[in-house]
DNA sequence: TGCGTTTCTTATCATAGGTCAATGCCAGCT
DNA sequence: AGCTGGCATTGACCTATGATAAGAAACGCA
Protein backbone atom coordinates (compact mmCIF):
# COMPACT_ATOMS: atom_id res chain seq x y z
CA UNK A 1 0.00 0.00 0.00
CA UNK A 2 2.48 2.33 0.89
CA UNK A 3 5.13 1.22 -1.89
CA UNK A 4 4.32 4.42 -4.30
CA UNK A 5 5.52 6.57 -1.37
CA UNK A 6 8.14 4.84 -0.54
CA UNK A 7 9.33 5.04 -4.09
CA UNK A 8 8.47 8.78 -4.02
CA UNK A 9 10.91 9.35 -1.22
CA UNK A 10 13.49 7.48 -2.10
CA UNK A 11 13.33 9.17 -6.05
CA UNK A 12 14.19 12.72 -3.75
CA UNK A 13 16.43 11.75 -0.62
CA UNK A 14 18.84 8.99 0.23
CA UNK A 15 16.12 6.74 2.79
CA UNK A 16 17.02 3.39 2.81
CA UNK A 17 14.50 0.44 3.28
CA UNK A 18 15.19 0.11 7.06
CA UNK A 19 14.77 3.98 7.58
CA UNK A 20 11.56 3.65 5.73
CA UNK A 21 9.94 1.30 8.24
CA UNK A 22 10.77 3.27 10.90
CA UNK A 23 9.26 5.64 9.52
CA UNK A 24 6.07 3.92 8.01
CA UNK A 25 4.55 3.01 11.22
CA UNK A 26 3.78 6.48 11.42
CA UNK A 27 1.56 6.38 8.55
CA UNK A 28 -1.55 5.48 7.46
CA UNK A 29 -3.70 5.50 4.20
CA UNK A 30 -6.79 6.50 3.76
CA UNK A 31 -9.57 6.16 1.40
CA UNK A 32 -12.39 8.41 0.66
CA UNK A 33 -15.28 8.25 -1.51
CA UNK A 34 -15.58 10.87 -5.05
CA UNK A 35 -17.10 13.86 -3.07
CA UNK A 36 -16.54 13.18 0.16
CA UNK A 37 -15.91 16.00 2.16
CA UNK A 38 -12.54 15.61 4.09
CA UNK A 39 -11.96 19.05 5.59
CA UNK A 40 -14.46 21.83 6.53
CA UNK A 41 -13.36 25.40 6.66
CA UNK A 42 -12.82 26.20 10.13
CA UNK A 43 -11.92 22.94 11.33
CA UNK A 44 -8.54 22.70 12.78
CA UNK A 45 -6.25 20.11 10.43
CA UNK A 46 -3.96 18.04 12.05
CA UNK A 47 -2.66 15.87 8.96
CA UNK A 48 -1.08 16.70 5.92
CA UNK A 49 -2.21 14.03 2.68
CA UNK A 50 -0.02 12.64 0.08
CA UNK A 51 -2.11 11.35 -2.81
CA UNK A 52 -1.28 8.03 -3.66
CA UNK A 53 -4.66 7.55 -6.77
CA UNK A 54 -7.29 9.89 -7.32
CA UNK A 55 -7.31 13.32 -6.81
CA UNK A 56 -8.44 16.33 -3.86
CA UNK A 57 -8.85 19.75 -4.14
CA UNK A 58 -8.97 22.66 -1.82
CA UNK A 59 -11.40 25.38 -2.18
CA UNK A 60 -13.27 28.44 -0.73
CA UNK A 61 -16.59 29.57 -1.02
CA UNK A 62 -16.83 33.39 -1.52
CA UNK A 63 -19.80 35.48 0.19
CA UNK A 64 -22.19 34.85 -3.03
CA UNK A 65 -21.57 31.07 -2.84
CA UNK A 66 -19.00 30.83 -5.24
CA UNK A 67 -16.07 28.24 -5.14
CA UNK A 68 -12.90 28.85 -6.57
CA UNK A 69 -10.26 26.13 -5.98
CA UNK A 70 -7.12 26.91 -4.48
CA UNK A 71 -5.27 23.49 -5.25
CA UNK A 72 -5.74 20.45 -6.91
CA UNK A 73 -4.12 17.24 -5.79
CA UNK A 74 -3.63 14.64 -8.12
CA UNK A 75 -0.95 11.68 -7.67
CA UNK A 76 2.17 12.10 -6.03
CA UNK A 77 1.08 15.53 -4.85
CA UNK A 78 0.64 16.70 -1.37
CA UNK A 79 -2.38 18.81 -0.03
CA UNK A 80 -2.00 20.39 3.81
CA UNK A 81 -4.13 23.18 5.26
CA UNK A 82 -1.36 25.22 6.87
CA UNK A 83 -3.23 27.21 9.14
CA UNK A 84 -3.70 23.74 11.13
CA UNK A 85 -0.48 22.12 10.74
CA UNK A 86 1.78 24.27 12.55
CA UNK A 87 -0.70 26.89 14.03
CA UNK A 88 -3.45 25.17 15.00
CA UNK A 89 -5.61 27.71 13.44
CA UNK A 90 -8.93 26.70 12.06
CA UNK A 91 -8.91 26.16 8.12
CA UNK A 92 -9.56 29.26 5.26
CA UNK A 93 -10.20 25.95 3.23
CA UNK A 94 -12.32 23.50 2.15
CA UNK A 95 -10.79 19.86 1.07
CA UNK A 96 -12.71 16.90 -0.71
CA UNK A 97 -12.20 14.51 -2.71
CA UNK A 98 -12.79 14.58 -6.81
CA UNK A 99 -12.26 11.17 -7.09
CA UNK A 100 -12.09 8.07 -5.35
CA UNK A 101 -9.13 8.55 -3.59
CA UNK A 102 -6.36 6.92 -1.66
CA UNK A 103 -3.98 9.13 0.20
CA UNK A 104 -1.63 8.37 3.08
CA UNK A 105 -2.19 10.72 5.91
CA UNK A 106 0.67 12.21 8.03
CA UNK A 107 -0.37 13.52 11.00
CA UNK A 108 1.57 17.03 11.86
CA UNK A 109 4.03 15.87 14.52
CA UNK A 110 5.54 12.79 11.88
CA UNK A 111 8.35 15.40 10.48
CA UNK A 112 9.68 17.01 13.42
CA UNK A 113 9.46 12.82 15.11
CA UNK A 114 10.58 11.10 11.55
CA UNK A 115 13.56 13.83 11.34
CA UNK A 116 15.45 12.72 14.74
CA UNK A 117 15.99 9.41 13.27
CA UNK A 118 16.00 9.96 9.34
CA UNK A 119 17.59 13.30 9.41
CA UNK A 120 16.97 13.48 5.68
CA UNK A 121 13.70 13.83 5.99
CA UNK A 122 14.30 17.39 6.74
CA UNK A 123 15.77 18.42 3.89
CA UNK A 124 12.99 16.99 2.01
CA UNK A 125 9.95 18.78 4.11
CA UNK A 126 12.64 21.82 2.68
CA UNK A 127 12.52 21.23 -0.28
CA UNK A 128 8.69 20.48 -0.87
CA UNK A 129 8.00 23.80 1.10
CA UNK A 130 10.05 25.65 -1.15
CA UNK A 131 8.46 24.02 -4.37
CA UNK A 132 5.29 24.93 -3.19
CA UNK A 133 6.22 28.43 -2.80
CA UNK A 134 7.57 29.05 -6.21
CA UNK A 135 4.86 27.16 -7.71
CA UNK A 136 2.42 29.76 -5.71
CA UNK A 137 4.55 32.65 -6.73
CA UNK A 138 4.43 31.78 -10.79
CA UNK A 139 0.55 31.53 -10.03
CA UNK A 140 -0.14 34.67 -8.74
CA UNK A 141 2.06 36.45 -11.54
CA UNK A 142 -0.52 34.46 -14.04
CA UNK A 143 -3.34 35.63 -12.26
CA UNK A 144 -1.27 39.43 -11.71
CA UNK A 145 -0.57 39.21 -15.60
CA UNK A 146 -2.45 37.19 -17.94
CA UNK A 147 -5.58 36.87 -20.36
CA UNK A 148 -7.67 34.29 -19.79
CA UNK A 149 -7.00 32.87 -22.62
CA UNK A 150 -2.93 32.52 -21.64
CA UNK A 151 -4.10 31.14 -17.96
CA UNK A 152 -5.49 28.24 -19.86
CA UNK A 153 -3.25 27.56 -21.92
CA UNK A 154 -0.62 27.81 -19.31
CA UNK A 155 -3.18 25.01 -17.32
CA UNK A 156 -3.32 22.69 -20.13
CA UNK A 157 0.60 22.96 -20.44
CA UNK A 158 1.24 22.02 -16.65
CA UNK A 159 -1.47 19.63 -15.97
CA UNK A 160 -2.45 17.95 -19.08
CA UNK A 161 -3.79 15.34 -17.41
CA UNK A 162 -5.93 17.46 -15.05
CA UNK A 163 -7.64 18.99 -18.41
CA UNK A 164 -8.96 15.84 -19.28
CA UNK A 165 -10.16 14.08 -15.27
CA UNK A 166 -11.77 17.52 -14.15
CA UNK A 167 -15.00 18.98 -15.22
CA UNK A 168 -14.54 22.36 -16.93
CA UNK A 169 -16.49 24.41 -14.69
CA UNK A 170 -13.54 23.14 -11.94
CA UNK A 171 -11.04 24.31 -14.31
CA UNK A 172 -12.42 27.67 -14.69
CA UNK A 173 -12.99 28.09 -10.34
CA UNK A 174 -8.97 27.48 -10.55
CA UNK A 175 -8.62 30.06 -13.36
CA UNK A 176 -10.31 32.41 -11.57
CA UNK A 177 -13.29 32.54 -15.02
CA UNK A 178 -16.60 31.84 -15.44
CA UNK A 179 -17.56 28.10 -16.78
CA UNK A 180 -19.14 30.31 -20.10
CA UNK A 181 -15.55 32.38 -20.27
CA UNK A 182 -13.55 29.12 -20.33
CA UNK A 183 -16.14 27.82 -23.08
CA UNK A 184 -16.11 31.29 -25.07
CA UNK A 185 -11.79 30.58 -24.54
CA UNK A 186 -11.92 27.18 -25.80
CA UNK A 187 -14.33 27.90 -28.81
CA UNK A 188 -11.80 30.97 -29.83
CA UNK A 189 -8.72 28.69 -29.47
CA UNK A 190 -10.46 25.85 -31.98
CA UNK A 191 -11.33 28.29 -34.62
CA UNK A 192 -7.17 29.98 -34.40
CA UNK A 193 -6.28 26.33 -35.01
CA UNK A 194 -8.60 25.53 -37.72
CA UNK A 195 -7.95 29.17 -39.48
CA UNK A 196 -3.94 29.29 -39.17
CA UNK B 1 24.08 46.71 13.40
CA UNK B 2 22.41 43.13 13.28
CA UNK B 3 20.31 43.61 16.88
CA UNK B 4 17.31 43.80 15.44
CA UNK B 5 17.72 40.58 13.76
CA UNK B 6 18.55 39.22 16.79
CA UNK B 7 15.44 40.34 18.66
CA UNK B 8 13.34 39.06 15.71
CA UNK B 9 14.74 35.62 16.45
CA UNK B 10 14.73 35.40 19.64
CA UNK B 11 11.29 37.05 20.28
CA UNK B 12 10.53 33.80 17.71
CA UNK B 13 12.65 30.63 19.04
CA UNK B 14 14.85 30.14 21.90
CA UNK B 15 17.90 30.83 21.48
CA UNK B 16 20.86 32.23 23.57
CA UNK B 17 23.22 35.24 23.22
CA UNK B 18 26.02 32.66 22.82
CA UNK B 19 24.42 30.57 20.19
CA UNK B 20 23.59 33.94 17.91
CA UNK B 21 27.03 34.93 17.80
CA UNK B 22 28.17 31.89 16.58
CA UNK B 23 25.38 32.42 13.68
CA UNK B 24 26.42 35.66 13.53
CA UNK B 25 29.40 35.35 11.86
CA UNK B 26 28.03 33.80 8.59
CA UNK B 27 26.07 37.33 8.19
CA UNK B 28 26.52 40.49 6.61
CA UNK B 29 24.50 43.40 6.40
CA UNK B 30 24.31 45.54 3.19
CA UNK B 31 22.53 48.84 2.12
CA UNK B 32 20.94 49.28 -0.98
CA UNK B 33 20.37 52.51 -2.58
CA UNK B 34 16.74 54.06 -3.29
CA UNK B 35 15.42 52.17 -6.62
CA UNK B 36 19.07 50.21 -6.80
CA UNK B 37 18.55 46.90 -8.74
CA UNK B 38 19.21 43.90 -6.32
CA UNK B 39 18.39 41.14 -8.91
CA UNK B 40 17.56 40.77 -12.29
CA UNK B 41 14.96 37.81 -13.75
CA UNK B 42 17.51 35.13 -15.09
CA UNK B 43 20.62 35.55 -12.76
CA UNK B 44 21.15 32.65 -9.75
CA UNK B 45 20.32 34.11 -6.81
CA UNK B 46 22.18 32.69 -3.85
CA UNK B 47 21.18 34.92 -0.28
CA UNK B 48 17.94 35.57 1.17
CA UNK B 49 17.07 39.11 2.20
CA UNK B 50 15.93 39.62 5.86
CA UNK B 51 14.86 43.67 6.20
CA UNK B 52 15.95 45.56 9.05
CA UNK B 53 15.18 49.62 7.70
CA UNK B 54 12.93 50.50 4.33
CA UNK B 55 11.50 47.85 1.78
CA UNK B 56 12.30 45.97 -1.13
CA UNK B 57 10.03 44.91 -3.29
CA UNK B 58 9.99 41.49 -6.19
CA UNK B 59 8.02 42.24 -9.16
CA UNK B 60 7.73 40.72 -13.17
CA UNK B 61 7.99 42.42 -16.01
CA UNK B 62 5.57 40.93 -18.99
CA UNK B 63 5.44 40.78 -22.40
CA UNK B 64 3.67 44.64 -22.77
CA UNK B 65 6.28 45.69 -20.40
CA UNK B 66 4.15 46.07 -17.18
CA UNK B 67 5.08 45.34 -14.02
CA UNK B 68 3.95 43.02 -11.21
CA UNK B 69 4.49 43.36 -7.79
CA UNK B 70 4.92 40.01 -6.49
CA UNK B 71 6.09 40.80 -2.93
CA UNK B 72 6.87 43.80 -0.55
CA UNK B 73 9.24 43.56 2.59
CA UNK B 74 9.47 45.98 4.86
CA UNK B 75 11.09 46.19 7.85
CA UNK B 76 11.04 42.41 9.74
CA UNK B 77 9.72 40.77 6.66
CA UNK B 78 12.27 38.24 4.39
CA UNK B 79 12.24 38.33 0.57
CA UNK B 80 13.65 35.00 -0.87
CA UNK B 81 14.23 34.12 -4.63
CA UNK B 82 13.09 30.46 -4.11
CA UNK B 83 14.83 29.09 -7.96
CA UNK B 84 17.70 29.84 -6.63
CA UNK B 85 17.80 29.33 -3.46
CA UNK B 86 17.25 25.46 -3.74
CA UNK B 87 17.45 24.20 -7.00
CA UNK B 88 19.95 27.22 -7.89
CA UNK B 89 17.85 27.78 -11.06
CA UNK B 90 17.12 31.36 -12.49
CA UNK B 91 15.06 33.94 -11.02
CA UNK B 92 11.57 34.24 -12.82
CA UNK B 93 11.90 37.82 -11.00
CA UNK B 94 13.31 40.89 -10.21
CA UNK B 95 14.49 42.17 -6.78
CA UNK B 96 15.15 46.14 -6.44
CA UNK B 97 14.95 48.95 -3.22
CA UNK B 98 11.97 51.14 -3.01
CA UNK B 99 13.39 53.28 -0.03
CA UNK B 100 16.77 52.89 1.04
CA UNK B 101 16.95 49.59 2.62
CA UNK B 102 19.87 47.81 4.59
CA UNK B 103 19.37 43.96 5.10
CA UNK B 104 20.94 41.23 6.59
CA UNK B 105 22.04 38.89 3.57
CA UNK B 106 21.52 35.31 4.39
CA UNK B 107 23.18 32.76 1.75
CA UNK B 108 21.55 29.85 1.01
CA UNK B 109 23.65 27.25 3.14
CA UNK B 110 22.77 29.38 6.45
CA UNK B 111 19.73 27.28 7.65
CA UNK B 112 21.42 24.19 6.85
CA UNK B 113 24.96 24.76 8.18
CA UNK B 114 23.31 27.02 11.25
CA UNK B 115 20.89 24.18 12.32
CA UNK B 116 23.68 21.63 13.00
CA UNK B 117 24.56 23.78 15.75
CA UNK B 118 21.35 25.58 17.19
CA UNK B 119 18.58 23.36 15.73
CA UNK B 120 16.09 25.44 16.83
CA UNK B 121 16.81 27.38 13.27
CA UNK B 122 15.47 24.59 11.95
CA UNK B 123 12.21 25.15 13.52
CA UNK B 124 11.99 28.48 12.55
CA UNK B 125 12.90 28.48 8.86
CA UNK B 126 9.82 25.54 8.64
CA UNK B 127 7.97 27.78 10.50
CA UNK B 128 8.74 31.19 8.10
CA UNK B 129 8.10 28.76 4.89
CA UNK B 130 4.60 27.63 6.26
CA UNK B 131 3.56 31.15 6.66
CA UNK B 132 4.80 32.32 3.68
CA UNK B 133 2.07 29.70 1.71
CA UNK B 134 -0.19 30.28 3.91
CA UNK B 135 0.04 34.07 3.46
CA UNK B 136 0.30 33.27 -0.73
CA UNK B 137 -2.71 31.02 -0.35
CA UNK B 138 -4.85 33.62 1.19
CA UNK B 139 -3.51 36.11 -1.25
CA UNK B 140 -4.26 33.77 -4.83
CA UNK B 141 -7.95 33.20 -2.99
CA UNK B 142 -8.23 37.33 -3.09
CA UNK B 143 -7.48 37.19 -6.60
CA UNK B 144 -9.69 34.70 -7.79
CA UNK B 145 -12.58 36.09 -6.05
CA UNK B 146 -12.37 39.66 -4.76
CA UNK B 147 -13.29 42.42 -6.69
CA UNK B 148 -10.65 45.79 -6.76
CA UNK B 149 -12.61 47.42 -4.36
CA UNK B 150 -12.33 44.70 -1.66
CA UNK B 151 -8.57 43.71 -2.25
CA UNK B 152 -7.82 47.43 -1.82
CA UNK B 153 -9.51 47.89 1.45
CA UNK B 154 -7.63 44.16 2.32
CA UNK B 155 -4.56 45.14 1.65
CA UNK B 156 -5.21 48.42 3.65
CA UNK B 157 -5.87 46.46 6.57
CA UNK B 158 -3.26 44.29 5.80
CA UNK B 159 -0.24 47.05 5.23
CA UNK B 160 -1.91 50.22 6.87
CA UNK B 161 1.90 51.54 6.77
CA UNK B 162 2.81 50.19 3.20
CA UNK B 163 -0.07 52.36 2.08
CA UNK B 164 1.68 55.23 3.27
CA UNK B 165 5.02 54.56 1.97
CA UNK B 166 4.62 52.73 -1.16
CA UNK B 167 3.10 55.31 -4.37
CA UNK B 168 0.23 54.02 -5.69
CA UNK B 169 0.61 52.58 -8.89
CA UNK B 170 2.84 50.16 -6.84
CA UNK B 171 -0.28 49.39 -4.88
CA UNK B 172 -2.62 49.08 -8.06
CA UNK B 173 0.38 46.30 -9.94
CA UNK B 174 0.22 44.44 -5.91
CA UNK B 175 -3.63 43.93 -6.90
CA UNK B 176 -3.70 43.43 -10.12
CA UNK B 177 -5.01 46.39 -11.52
CA UNK B 178 -3.96 49.78 -13.21
CA UNK B 179 -3.49 52.56 -11.23
CA UNK B 180 -6.36 53.96 -12.61
CA UNK B 181 -8.67 52.19 -11.78
CA UNK B 182 -7.43 52.19 -8.05
CA UNK B 183 -7.97 55.85 -8.60
CA UNK B 184 -11.48 55.18 -9.32
CA UNK B 185 -12.02 52.91 -5.97
CA UNK B 186 -10.25 55.26 -4.32
CA UNK B 187 -12.98 57.77 -5.27
CA UNK B 188 -15.72 55.63 -4.74
CA UNK B 189 -15.04 54.91 -1.51
CA UNK B 190 -14.56 58.59 -0.64
CA UNK B 191 -18.25 59.42 -1.67
CA UNK B 192 -19.46 56.39 0.36
CA UNK B 193 -18.27 57.49 3.58
CA UNK B 194 -18.99 61.01 3.33
CA UNK B 195 -22.53 59.67 2.24
CA UNK B 196 -23.25 56.38 4.94
C1' DT C 1 13.19 79.02 -5.97
C1' DG C 2 12.07 77.06 -10.08
C1' DC C 3 11.91 73.36 -13.49
C1' DG C 4 11.42 68.77 -15.02
C1' DT C 5 9.75 64.27 -13.73
C1' DT C 6 6.68 61.32 -11.47
C1' DT C 7 2.46 60.49 -9.71
C1' DC C 8 -2.45 61.06 -9.30
C1' DT C 9 -6.86 62.27 -11.04
C1' DT C 10 -10.51 62.75 -14.39
C1' DA C 11 -12.99 61.96 -18.54
C1' DT C 12 -14.11 59.30 -22.54
C1' DC C 13 -14.28 55.34 -24.98
C1' DA C 14 -13.29 50.24 -25.68
C1' DT C 15 -13.38 45.48 -24.31
C1' DA C 16 -12.75 41.22 -21.69
C1' DG C 17 -15.21 38.86 -19.01
C1' DG C 18 -19.53 38.40 -16.07
C1' DT C 19 -24.65 37.46 -15.79
C1' DC C 20 -28.76 35.40 -17.10
C1' DA C 21 -31.43 32.31 -19.60
C1' DA C 22 -32.25 28.71 -22.90
C1' DT C 23 -30.84 24.47 -24.94
C1' DG C 24 -28.70 20.28 -25.70
C1' DC C 25 -25.87 16.59 -24.01
C1' DC C 26 -24.41 12.79 -21.57
C1' DA C 27 -23.89 9.50 -17.60
C1' DG C 28 -25.81 7.19 -13.92
C1' DC C 29 -30.15 5.35 -11.92
C1' DT C 30 -34.35 2.72 -11.56
C1' DA D 1 -35.52 2.49 -22.16
C1' DG D 2 -36.68 6.59 -19.94
C1' DC D 3 -35.63 10.10 -16.23
C1' DT D 4 -32.85 13.10 -13.86
C1' DG D 5 -29.30 16.07 -12.60
C1' DG D 6 -25.07 17.66 -13.58
C1' DC D 7 -22.20 19.79 -17.53
C1' DA D 8 -21.16 22.43 -21.54
C1' DT D 9 -22.38 25.66 -25.01
C1' DT D 10 -24.46 29.72 -26.97
C1' DG D 11 -26.53 34.21 -27.39
C1' DA D 12 -27.93 38.71 -25.69
C1' DC D 13 -26.89 41.92 -22.71
C1' DC D 14 -24.29 44.31 -18.90
C1' DT D 15 -20.49 46.00 -16.02
C1' DA D 16 -16.04 46.41 -14.08
C1' DT D 17 -11.90 47.37 -15.52
C1' DG D 18 -8.47 48.59 -19.25
C1' DA D 19 -6.62 52.13 -22.71
C1' DT D 20 -5.68 56.56 -23.90
C1' DA D 21 -5.08 61.22 -23.24
C1' DA D 22 -4.79 65.33 -20.76
C1' DG D 23 -4.32 68.28 -16.89
C1' DA D 24 -3.18 69.03 -11.95
C1' DA D 25 -0.54 68.19 -8.14
C1' DA D 26 3.46 66.68 -5.70
C1' DC D 27 8.26 65.65 -5.57
C1' DG D 28 13.16 65.87 -6.22
C1' DC D 29 16.88 68.00 -7.51
C1' DA D 30 19.78 71.97 -9.40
Amino acid sequence: MLEPFKAYLQQRVDLTDEQFSLISDKLKVKSFDKNEMILMKGDVSSYGFFVLSGLLRSYSIDSKGKTHIIQFAPEQWWLTERNGMLFNEPSDFFIDAIEPTKAVIVHKDFMNETSKHVPCMNDLNNTMLNNSIRFMQKRINMLLSATAEERYLNFIKLYPNLTLRVPQWMIASYLGITPESLSRVRKDLAHKHFKP
